[in-house]
DNA sequence: GTCTATATGGGGATAGAC
DNA sequence: GTCTATCCCCATATAGAC
């Protein structure tokens, strides 16, 4: 885990969230985000090689630590049950909170990073394997497990499959939170978060022990 | 409703979905599409004047009928229901079977269809804004008011969230069915169509259901 | 490590002949 | 409606001084 950072590289990764989740992969200029970071153009080569290097790290820097949390919170979850499964509702909690919980973190970079995690899901570049294979293959099977363990009717394939659409709730949710307020014409806001974290939860837990 | 579109425009709208499906937005220039096309460079800015113009054509040229075959769908429910309200699986069926149904019409540009709509989703561009509000709006109504009817216990509010949910989980796994796939190892196929859909419908249905 | 200056290429859009 | 040729801008990346 590399500690110090120097201040220009940090700069440029932090412009570069900002820019990226307001404009778009492609649509993000070096120029602008070294005009952004106040820092020379010819900086950013020099610290990332390339603007698709900075892209990633800019991503894992993010990635990481959520995925981390999440396993850190099962685990919690999981001393505390003792030998019972953890509680399926707990299970969601663990999956779901740490990515909120960084977004309403620090006054910057709050909302955007949550356009990064759809931005980087849907990007058709070569973003997303590496990133799902490295970051997401071993969180996803410990909450496999968890999953079983808390719902023993489910089969492994049918596990993996509500998994999957959980997750799409949550993503979906907080990543197009616009298209509820506009649809509802204002009736719905996502600003409270940990209604809204409820409330997914509540949605998911439903759907995830309904009988197959 | 335009019936004769002209062969270069179509066969360009055609390059478009493909191209954009594959490598995204921004990162589709016009002369790749022309190229793929086999038209010339000019005729596009003939045609469609800009290039944006030219995303939201064929936007709309995909995204207009499948919402017009959803309403559609859920008159005919409605009718056969009779006084009654119409059953949620049967509800939820009308909102994504036509989705799907698109999808695996004809051999050309299916499976691209649907990267199509994650990235129109994800782009921060305006791209989504006068989509959502044109040809989501009113859809988004009318599923509003048959779901009231069909859950009266559900809150206006409540309702609104629970669809945005439904959604989230139907668009997430069209869309990214590659995670699944990867994430378990290969277990879970998103090739059979119809079992897919009664899995979906399967979980939003217990969501949605499940006491406030 | 940081800067200026520049190489090199690709982009969208258009003018004007046919 | 279709083509060629071109304008003009902006992109990434690098070379080389400090």
């Amino acid at each position: 885990m590399p500690k110090e950072i120097h201040a220009t590289k940090l700069a440029i990764l932090k412009a570069t969230e900002r820019l990226v989740a307001a404009h778009g992969f492609e649509a993000t200029s070096l120029r602008a985000i070294t005009a952004a970071a106040k820092v020379n153009l010819a900086a950013v080569n020099y610290h990332f090689s390339t603007k698709d290097a900075l892209i990633l790290a800019m991503l894992n820097r993010r990635l990481g630590p959520i995925n981390e949390a999440r396993l850190l919170l099962l685990d919690q979850f999981e001393q505390e049950a003792g030998e019972k499964p953890v509680a399926l509702e707990k299970i969601l909690e663990a999956l779901f909170r740490p990515v909120l919980d960084k977004v309403s973190g620090r006054s910057h970079g709050g909302r955007d990073f949550l356009r990064l995690l759809g931005l980087a899901l849907s990007e058709p570049s070569a973003y997303l394997k590496p990133l799902v294979e490295k970051e997401f293959s071993e969180k996803t099977r410990r909450f496999h497990r968890a999953l079983r363990r808390a719902l023993p009717d489910l089969s492994e394939c049918e596990a993996y499959w509500r998994l999957h659409f959980a997750h799409g709730v949550f993503l979906h949710t907080v990543t197009h939170s616009e298209v509820l307020e506009c649809t509802s014409r204002g009736r719905c806001r996502i600003s409270d978060r940990e209604a809204t974290l409820q409330r997914i939860i509540h949605f998911c837990a439903a759907g995830l022990r309904s009988a197959a």
